[in-house]
DNA sequence: TGTGACACTTAGAAAACCCCGG
DNA sequence: CCGGGGTTTTCTAAGTGTCACA
C-alpha cells in the first residue's frame, strides 16, 4: 500500500545515513516504489524478487535485472507478445537504478586503512584452449628428413614457426634461447637427433599459420558471427567480477597463453618458452562469503584466499622472470577510477609546494654533503626533463636501460658551450622499454658544475649519482610533502603544461578542426616532454603521400566549383532575378563553401599526422593528463567530449566527467 | 641499510575492428 | 560489397614504490 512504500523510502533514506551494505539498494526501491502505479504488476513483482535476492548480498541492479526478466516472462507469458510495455517496463527500471547508482557511485564511505573492499566475487580466470596437434599433412622437418615430433616440442616448435616473420627470429639471443628451452620439451631421442636449430626446417608449419590467418581474414559475414558471439559469451561469463555494490569490467580475465618471450630491445631472456599456466598454478582471491570459482574440470587452484587489503583477483608466478601476474579490474571500476583521481590530487598537491621544492633543492646543489647534491641535481633532471626515478635493476636479467638516479657516465656529455648555448648536457640513454632517449639541454651554472664533479674519476659503467638510489630519493620527497614521489613530477608536469599549452594555443573562435589541431598540439608537448615515441607507422609514407593527393583533387574541383560560380552569377547579371537561375548560384556557392571546409579540414589533418609521426599521444593522454582538464577544455570550447576521448577513455574518465566544471583549474 | 617480494601503474606493439570510398 | 587504412582494443612487458625482514 501506499503508506508502505512511504515507509521503504524513509528506510532507503535511513540505512542510506547509516552506512549499511544494502543501502543503495534501498534507496533505490524506495524511490521506485514511490513513484511505480500501483498497476503495474510487473514492476511489482520485481521489486519482490529484489527484496528477496536483497538478502543475498546480490546487489547489483543491473545484473539483478537482466537475471530477472526471463522470470518475469515465465510468470506473465502473457508479456512476451507485449515488448513494447515489457521494454518500456525494463528501461525505465534499468535508466533508474543507472542514475541513481551513477550518482551515488562517487559519494560512498571509504574503507578503514588498507581495505580495498568488502565484498568480492567472480568465475576466476579464463584458461586458453588446449594445444591442438598438428595435421597429417603438415611436417617439421630436420636435415630435410620429416620428424614426427611429441607433442609438447611441436607446440614449443609452432610458438616459433609462428613468429619467422618477425625480426625477433634473426637474433642470435632469440634463437640460442629458445633452441634452449625447447629442448628441454623434447623426449630423448628428439633431443639426441636435434642439435642444430639452422638444420631446422619449420616452413610447413609456419606456411600453415599463415593459410589460418588469411582464412580468417577471408572468412565470411556468419562465421565471423559465430566467433563473436562465442567471444561474446566468455567475456559475459568471465569478463565481469561482482565488487561491493558494483558489477565491474575486469581488465584481463584471460591467463596469458604459453609462448616465447618477447622482452623488448636487447632482453637477454628473449626467445625463452614463457610456459602454459594450470589451474594448480593459480592462486584465487576473492571474498569471504562470496561463492568461490570453480576450478576448471578435473583440476584444483593452487590456493583460495580472502585478502580484502589487495585488488586482484587472481595471481600466477610467470616462469622467464619469475614475477607474479595479476588479473586486475577494468579501468572503468570505481577501485581504478578513484586511485586515479587520487593520483591527479597528489599532483595537484604538490602545485601548491612545487616553488618552495624547486628553491629547496637549489639551495641543496651546494650543500656540503655529496648525496645531497647528486639529490638536488636528481631533482632537477626529474622536475625540469620529466625523467623517471630509475630503479636499480639486476644485471643480465632485462634489457640494459635507466632512469635518472641509475644513470651513467657514458649517458651524458658535457659541453662548456654547445650550439650557442653555455653549460649544455647531451643526454644518449635508453629508458624504460628501450625507448631512446636524446636531448641536449642547457642547465645552470651550478647543476653544470656539479655534474662535471660527479663524473671526475669515473669510467663508463660508473654510476653518475654513485650516492644517491630512489630509495633515498623518495624518502626526502615524502618529507618534503605527504605522498610525494619522483613519479608525481611526472603527472604535475605533464598536467600543469598541458593546461599550460591549452590556454596559449586554443582559440574560442576557431573551427572545430583547428580547434582540436590545438589540443592535440597541447597533448604532443605533453608526449614530448615524457619522451612516448612510436615506431613510424609502416604506411606512414604512403598514407601523407595519399592524403595530399586527395587535397590536390579536392583543389582541383574547387577551381571548378570557383569557376562554375562566377558563370553562373553572370548569367543571372543578364536575366535579373530568375528564380531557377538564383537557386543555382546558391547550389554552386555551397559547393564552393564544401570544397574548401573539406580542403582546410585535411590541410589541418595532415599538419596534425605529419607532426604525430613518432610522437605517441596515448600514453600521455591515459596517464599523465588530469581528464578534468580536458573535459573542462571541452565544454568551454565547446567540443563534443568523444572528439577527445573515445569510449574507453570516457569510461576509464567517468569519475571527471562526472564532477568536472568549466572552471576547473588543475 | 640493503634486499627481494609484492602490488600496482605505465608502456608500445600487435591484433581486432570499423568505416569510407571505389 | 569489399579492401585497406585509420582507430580502438588487447596484450603483456617494464617500470615505480612500499614493506617486511635480515
Amino acid at each position: 500500500g501506499k503508506e508502505n512504500r512511504v515507509l521503504f523510502y524513509l528506510l532507503g533514506l535511513l540505512l542510506l545515513q547509516a552506512g549499511k551494505e544494502n543501502r543503495v539498494l534501498f534507496h533505490c526501491l524506495g524511490l521506485l516504489l514511490l513513484q511505480a502505479g500501483k498497476e503495474n504488476r510487473v514492476l511489482f513483482h520485481c521489486l519482490g524478487l529484489l527484496l528477496l535476492l536483497a538478502g543475498h548480498c546480490i546487489l547489483d541492479a543491473h545484473s539483478l535485472l537482466l537475471s530477472l526478466w526471463p522470470h518475469v516472462i515465465s510468470i506473465y507469458p502473457v508479456f512476451e507478445n507485449q515488448c513494447s510495455t515489457l521494454n518500456v517496463c525494463a528501461e525505465y527500471v534499468h535508466t533508474f537504478f543507472s542514475n541513481m547508482l551513477l550518482s551515488l557511485r562517487w559519494e560512498e564511505a571509504k574503507y578503514e586503512d588498507g581495505v580495498k573492499w568488502k565484498f568480492l566475487e567472480h568465475k576466476g580466470p579464463h584458461f586458453p584452449p588446449e594445444y591442438q596437434p598438428l595435421p597429417d599433412n603438415v611436417h617439421f622437418y630436420y636435415n630435410g628428413n620429416i620428424v614426427k615430433l611429441s607433442l609438447a616440442a611441436e607446440e614449443v616448435a609452432l610458438f616459433y614457426a609462428q613468429m619467422l616473420d618477425h625480426e625477433y627470429t634473426t637474433k642470435e639471443v632469440f634463437r640460442n634461447n629458445f633452441f634452449k628451452d625447447w629442448r628441454k620439451e623434447m623426449t630423448l631421442e628428439e633431443r639426441m637427433l636435434i642439435t642444430d636449430l639452422s638444420k631446422c626446417d619449420f616452413g610447413e608449419l609456419h606456411a600453415m599459420h599463415v593459410e589460418k590467418v588469411e582464412a580468417r581474414k577471408a572468412m565470411n559475414k556468419e562465421d565471423k558471427l559465430v566467433i563473436k558471439e562465442a567471444n561474446q559469451r566468455i567475456v559475459d561469463e568471465y569478463g565481469f567480477c561482482m565488487l561491493d555494490n558494483h558489477r565491474e569490467r575486469i581488465g584481463n580475465f584471460k591467463i596469458e597463453p604459453p609462448g616465447l618471450f618477447r622482452g623488448r630491445g636487447e632482453h637477454p631472456k628473449q626467445g625463452y618458452l614463457k610456459k602454459r599456466i594450470q589451474p594448480e598454478d593459480v592462486i584465487i582471491n576473492c571474498g569471504k562469503g562470496s561463492r568461490v570459482p570453480e576450478p576448471p574440470a578435473g583440476h584444483r587452484w593452487k590456493e583460495v584466499r580472502y585478502d580484502n587489503t589487495v585488488t586482484w583477483l587472481a595471481s600466477w608466478t610467470e616462469n622467464v622472470q619469475g614475477s607474479c601476474k595479476y588479473i586486475m579490474l577494468n579501468p572503468s571500476s570505481k577501485l581504478k577510477g578513484e586511485k586515479d583521481w587520487e593520483k591527479y590530487e597528489v599532483a595537484r598537491r604538490l602545485k601548491s609546494c612545487v616553488d618552495r621544492i624547486r628553491l629547496q633543492y637549489q639551495q641543496d646543489l651546494k650543500s656540503k654533503q655529496m648525496v645531497n647534491r647528486q639529490r638536488a641535481v636528481a631533482l632537477y633532471f626529474i622536475d625540469v626533463l620529466a625523467l623517471r626515478a630509475g630503479n636499480e635493476k639486476e644485471e643480465g636479467e632485462t634489457a640494459d636501460t635507466v632512469g635518472c638516479c641509475s644513470l651513467r657516465v657514458e649517458h651524458i656529455t658535457l659541453y662548456d658551450r654547445l650550439e650557442g648555448s653555455d653549460c649544455v648536457v647531451e643526454f644518449d640513454f635508453l629508458g624504460k622499454d628501450c625507448i631512446r632517449y636524446y636531448n641536449k639541454v642547457p642547465v645552470t651554472k651550478r647543476v653544470f658544475k656539479n655534474l662535471k664533479l660527479f663524473m671526475e674519476n669515473k669510467e663508463p659503467g660508473d654510476d653518475l649519482f654513485d650516492r644517491l638510489n630512489t630509495g633515498l630519493l623518495n624518502k626526502h620527497l615524502s618529507s618534503l610533502m605527504p605522498g610525494l614521489t619522483a613519479k608525481v613530477f611526472r603527472t604535475y608536469n605533464a598536467s600543469i603544461t598541458l593546461q599550460e599549452q591549452l590556454r596559449k594555443l586554443s582559440n574560442g573562435t576557431a573551427n572545430q578542426a583547428e580547434k582540436l589541431l590545438s589540443y592535440n598540439r597541447a597533448n604532443r608537448a605533453v608526449a614530448v616532454l615524457c619522451n612516448h615515441q612510436r615506431a613510424p607507422p609502416k604506411t606512414f609514407d604512403q598514407s601523407m603521400a595519399n592524403l595530399q593527393s586527395k587535397i590536390e583533387v579536392r583543389r582541383e574541383q574547387l577551381t571548378l566549383a570557383k569557376s562554375e560560380l562566377t558563370l553562373a552569377k553572370k548569367e543571372v547579371k543578364g536575366h535579373c532575378s530568375d528564380s531557377k537561375l538564383l537557386a543555382l548560384v546558391e547550389r554552386k556557392k555551397k559547393a564552393v563553401q564544401r570544397c574548401e571546409e573539406q580542403i582546410m579540414k585535411m590541410e589541418v589533418q595532415a599538419t596534425d599526422r605529419e607532426e604525430n609521426k613518432q610522437i605517441a599521444l596515448g600514453t600521455s593522454k591515459l596517464n599523465y593528463l588530469d581528464p578534468r582538464i580536458s573535459i573542462a577544455w571541452c565544454k568551454n570550447m565547446e567540443v563534443p567530449l568523444e572528439k577527445i576521448y573515445n569510449k574507453s577513455q570516457r569510461d576509464k574518465f567517468a569519475w571527471a566527467v562526472d564532477m568536472t566544471q568549466t572552471d576547473f583549474i588543475f
